[in-house]
DNA sequence: CGCATTTGACCGGCGC
DNA sequence: GCGCCGGTCAAATGCG
């Protein structure tokens, strides 16, 4: 998010027809790749499973969808979410089960940097059920 | 009027 | 080298 209207993509061909993914664009002459040298922030990634009948959980924060894709593995397509906070740059993903599709598969991506606006009491309750899965 | 949500397209990496 | 998979962005629309 952030402001700054000027997020024009650089287009070399303007044109709108739909092409397929892949062609196209590309071999251009591109060079400019300023990284900033940010220290090797690792984001974290928990798990959580929990049971619950939709995928929209409101865990206190705001999350706003950006995306949905399918699977292979899995029948029901994934949910793309992401913290709209300012500085708060955390990513939530919300994946179903196919085999339980009341069972729910979320998984957190960084930290939050701001206090939790609101305490839900239906996500006690979650947490209650909820198991964390830490692989790191 | 603002923002959150939705869909499509495109890119990038990896596998074969 | 190309194909497939997965992921993210971007614009438009609807709702509050």
């Amino acid at each position: 998010m952030n402001n700054n209207n000027n997020n024009e993509r650089v287009n070399v061909s303007d044109d709108h027809h739909h092409q397929l993914g892949g062609g196209g664009s590309s071999s251009s002459s591109n060079n400019n790749n300023k990284k900033k040298g940010e220290k090797k922030v690792r984001k974290p990634r928990y798990a959580f499973q929990t049971r619950s009948q939709v995928d929209i959980l409101d865990d206190g924060y705001r999350w706003r969808k950006y995306g949905q894709k399918a699977v292979k593995n899995n029948k029901f397509p994934r949910s793309y979410y992401r913290c709209t906070h300012q500085g708060c740059n955390v990513k939530k993903q919300v994946q179903r089960l196919t085999k339980d599709e009341g069972v729910v598969v979320t998984t957190y991506e960084g930290v939050h940097t701001h206090p939790i606006e609101k305490t839900t009491d239906n996500f006690e309750h979650i947490l209650s059920q909820m198991q964390i899965y830490t692989p790191f």
